[in-house]
DNA sequence: CTAAAAATATACCAAACGGTATAAACATCC
DNA sequence: GGATGTTTATACCGTTTGGTATATTTTTAG
């Protein structure tokens, strides 16, 4: 590992939960220069603009919360501990992803559906589809060996899970009362419970 | 109405989409002057600056928004006519609400829950916990006239209906995808119907 | 119609913005 | 350890930022 990838590493994790708590536009070089102590030389001998930063940032927080959630149950489980847990993650992760800004692709998302740049819409528009196909597949594969109610519309239930968990963390976060979030992830609980599985 | 009243209306109307859809952060007053036709002088005489035209935006934002769910349901009808009216409102409105940039509770909260000017966030909060209140309120008046199911928490459901309003936006947009909406919207009907009313 | 008042345009400000050329410092390898 | 190539700091660029003082225009009232 070149000094050069260290600090490209270094900065992207000193920096990562700036643009997720300001945003792109909201967050300036001197933000960058600042949170890592280096000079703006030093950034852009490693990325090419602010851009690219920010993407590398974005990434980092994603990977973050990925991590985090794949963690939480083996693939090779049932399919309704796997879709357990999910809000199993957030409830116990809520707060420290509070303390670095909160979902990214909740955060990036709202920043730029209707405005640059386009780059990180895309990068948002791929992990949220990402998502939703990934519990889509365990939906499916838990009905294929009976594990879950094969009636049910994996589709449906994915969208369902996605919005009740962001917007839990909107809510949460808006008003300052945890509470709501952890009610939106009861009854995902609840939904996982009653409905899908046999 | 004076000529710097009607101005000021102006702009705001103006204004009010742009800020919506680019945020507090991500518009500047060239935007403004663009979009009016007008110079900062007339901006800045009948504004203190920035901030308050974009706190006067997100009021009339807001007012659009509650203005179309309100006029969905008389206050006079029934607890379930009243809450079926808010997914009725979005499904009718969204094509319309993306047009002008979305969900303005929810493009502000996520700006400015870390991230200034503090009096949006607070204006955010207040908005929020005024809808949450408003939904407790239709589900326990319902629930003393007997429309309503009395062991119901009202609490939950409301959350649960704004989590699943604000998730199924921000899904919708981010995916390009308007059905991801309807599915919460759906949802929050089905509630209503199987949990909820008597 | 005119004079006073109010509202808007013009011209400007310092500061901050994203970005770059170049020089100094550093790591690396023989 | 010294030469070489890489990496970072310095100093600077033009542009845009939010904001203001003042001049000009436009309403408004008599």
């Amino acid at each position: 590992m070149s000094k050069a990838e260290r600090t490209r590493q270094f900065i992207i994790e000193q920096t990562a939960s700036i643009f997720n708590k300001q945003g792109y536009a909201g967050t300036s070089l001197n933000d960058l220069t600042a949170a890592t102590g280096l000079t703006k030389g030093a950034i852009y001998g490693n990325f090419e603009n602010k851009e690219e930063v920010a993407l590398a940032a974005f990434d980092y927080n994603l990977g973050l919360v990925r991590e985090g959630m794949r963690a939480g149950a083996e693939s090779s489980a049932p399919a309704r501990e796997r879709l357990l847990a999910m809000p199993r993650f957030y409830r116990k992760a809520f707060l420290e992803l509070r303390g670095v800004g909160g979902c990214p692709i909740l955060n990036a998302a709202v920043e730029v559906d209707d405005a640059p740049p386009a780059a990180l819409r895309q990068r948002v528009q791929e992990s949220l589809r990402g998502w939703r196909g990934n519990i889509v597949q365990i939906i499916k594969a838990g009905q294929q060996v009976g594990d879950l109610r094969p009636e049910a519309e994996a589709d449906r239930y994915a969208t369902l899970f996605i919005a009740l968990v962001e917007g839990g963390i909107l809510v949460a976060k808006a008003t300052s009362d945890a509470s709501a979030l952890f009610t939106t992830l009861d009854h995902i609980e609840h939904l996982i419970n009653t409905e899908l599985a046999v």
